[in-house]
RNA sequence: GCGCCCGUAGCUCAGCUGGAUAGAGCAACGGACUUCUAAUCCGUAGGUCGCACGUUCGAAUCGUGCCGGGCGCACCA
């Protein structure tokens, strides 16, 4: 709405004369803070002052005049220089329609050719199981796809598996290291690798099921490597099942391995190479990523002959691109901020440009019970995992939390608050809301025998509560309020409007009666306002991945 | 030392491509159940928007410099 109203707006300054292309982008249409300040309210006549010169409130006033003719305006005030716009009561009556029957995709894009793009998210090592930290990033990441999709991209979901370099090497000895101490208690444990008591649990199953496969093997080198693959490919499977604790899911599994094996990495540097961006230094390769905007080279082959992580990543990032996305979005932990420029350059030594690659950093997660801290340290093996903390809080409470935060600052996770039943806890908040609505439909049903499941009419001129304006006037703003949150990349907008929605609907509630016995005219009108907002609160309850419960 | 992020009410945070009196929730205090679920609602109180300059009609928002916290500055991934 706001997007046809700002076209009006320059439609009309066009018309008198009042145009200024370097003002376009400027124009504000947005909803004001107090009500009173009508539906929407825009800034254009602070816009005008240096070219009409003059003070923004007689600008306002002038233009006042002239929106009052336009019918889609009931009404036009200025106050200290915003011009306040009220929309006419049919307008809003409209946007209940189409909640009512677009059903859980309320205001979902029909249009979904607007582009093809990747998200890419976890991506964690297959050397252990998920933490916290992964599981934020897989919220996000799983929101973010969402939320595209529902504005008309096609969205792939991807994750990059890292099974090639030293971390799997010595998840490999270490899996062996535990295999061989189950006969000789003695046998040395690798001093940096993986502690956890997982790796003793895949250690046994090799051990039960593959135990002379592995002894006859003459070289223990085979043998650590059966063990890596092995034990790769068993926490990849936690991986998988730990995601779908959350309904995280993916559609490709890129393995670095296999890039190398099809050569992918060989060709991305033999292409840079002929741009003759690759020299050699003190036995090691580099590529010229400061002619790019890196702060320095980087070492893309170390001087044992071996690739770095960063060539694959390279050729990663150059096969994605050949992929035919518009753009990608990666979601990475924050402390790989500093890592980002240099795989931009690489990137842009491609000729791809730098737009075409974005990353959403997600920050630390930090948990708190009985108000203290729970200090986690993965050297020690001694922290939560994301299974654990779905298994005591639930699903629905990890997504919401790990989802209700700007992706780029800290989160404070108070299992206590996650466990509370009360208002101390949002997730019941915005759930209640949806219960109170599909507990009034079954009263509905029972008692008066009408069902609001099925498709009617209602007269909704009657719809005059101020509750009632006020709904319809958040769902008018709904889903251009998603897409202004997804393109900014900021899932956790969803959560401030599912809470907001939620909030309206519970004061509506407290203020009128639905089931109105003598008046099914109004009856009809307010049980289609619940089914409306019931839509809404689905269709975002579906971007954030959270149920929507009928009964509390 | 350099780079990135953060600093807003007692607590957790929105707001940040400049806009109206800086907003929520929790906690505190005071109210509301002969009603479709009180897991709710209504009200009160609570602020040098880290500090200082600057940019302009206007700064929490932009710029510069400080202060405080986190992260990163590998031939690790």
């Amino acid at each position: 709405m706001k997007k046809e109203v700002k076209i009006k707006i320059v439609e009309v300054l066009k018309r008198e004369g009042l145009f200024y292309p370097e003002i376009e982008d400027k124009i504000k249409v947005e909803t004001p803070k107090e009500e009173s300040y009508g539906d929407l309210a825009t800034n254009v006549a602070f816009l005008l002052t240096k070219h009409l010169k003059q003070k923004p409130q007689d600008i306002a006033l002038n233009l006042k005049t002239i929106l009052e003719k336009e019918p889609i305006f009931s009404k036009v005030e200025v106050v200290n220089g915003f011009i306040n716009l009220f929309l006419s009561e049919n307008f809003y009556h409209q946007v209940v329609k189409k909640a009512v029957l677009e059903k859980d995709r309320f205001g979902e894009s029909l249009d979904k050719n607007r582009g093809k793009i990747n998200i890419e998210y976890v991506s964690a090592n297959p050397t252990g199981p998920l933490h916290l930290g992964h599981g934020r990033g897989a919220v996000v990441g799983n929101i973010l796809s969402n939320m595209y999709s529902y504005i008309g991209y096609k969205v792939e979901r991807e994750f990059y598996i890292n099974d090639a370099g030293n971390q799997i090497k010595k998840l490999g000895q270490s899996v062996y290291a535990r295999f061989r101490q189950i006969e000789e208690p003695d046998y040395p444990f690798p001093e940096d690798g993986y502690h956890g008591e997982y790796i003793k649990d895949i250690a046994k199953e090799i051990y039960h099921y593959e135990r002379e496969k592995i002894l006859s093997m003459l070289s223990e080198e085979d043998a650590i490597d059966f063990c890596a693959e092995y034990a790769k490919n068993y926490l990849l499977d936690k991986i998988k099942e730990d995601l779908k604790l959350i309904n995280v899911e993916f559609d490709i599994w890129t393995s670095e391995k296999h890039l190398y094996e099809h050569g992918k990495v060989e060709a991305a540097l033999n292409f840079l190479n002929s741009k003759g961006l690759i020299y050699e230094k003190d036995g090691a390769l580099w590529l010229k990523t400061s002619l790019y905007g890196d702060e320095k080279d980087r070492v893309i082959k170390k001087s044992d002959g071996s690739y770095t992580y960063f060539a694959a990543d390279i050729a990663y990032h150059y096969d994605k691109y050949e992929r035919g996305y518009d753009f990608i979005i990666n979601v990475w932990g924050a402390d790989h901020h500093g890592y980002f420029p240099r795989l931009k350059a690489a990137i842009t030594a491609f000729g791809v440009s730098e737009n075409w690659i974005n990353v959403v950093f997600i920050q630390l997660v930090k948990l708190f019970k009985d108000g203290q801290e729970v200090k986690m340290s993965k050297r020690s093996g001694d922290f939560i995992t994301l299974r654990e903390l779905v298994e005591e809080v639930g699903k629905d409470a990890v997504v919401y939390f790990f989802a209700s935060k700007d992706p780029d600052t800290h989160l404070n996770f108070d299992i206590d608050v996650a466990l509370a039943k009360s208002n101390e806890n949002p997730v019941y908040y915005v759930q209640y809301a949806h219960a109170r609505i599909s507990s009034v439909f079954r009263e509905a049903k029972e008692k008066f025998g009408f069902d609001p499941e099925s498709d009617f009419e209602a007269d909704l001129s009657l719809l005059t509560q101020e509750e009632e304006k006020s709904i319809m006037k958040f769902l008018s703003t709904l889903p251009e309020d998603i897409e202004e949150a997804t393109l900014k990349n900021q899932p956790h907008k969803i959560t401030n409007l599912t809470y907001e929605l939620a909030s309206r609907l519970h004061k509506y509630y407290y203020q009128h009666k639905f089931l109105i016995e003598n008046d099914e005219n109004l009856l009809k009108a307010r049980l289609y306002l619940l089914k409306a907002v019931r839509n809404a609160l689905r269709t975002l309850f579906k971007l954030m991945g959270i149920t929507p419960v009928e009964r509390m």
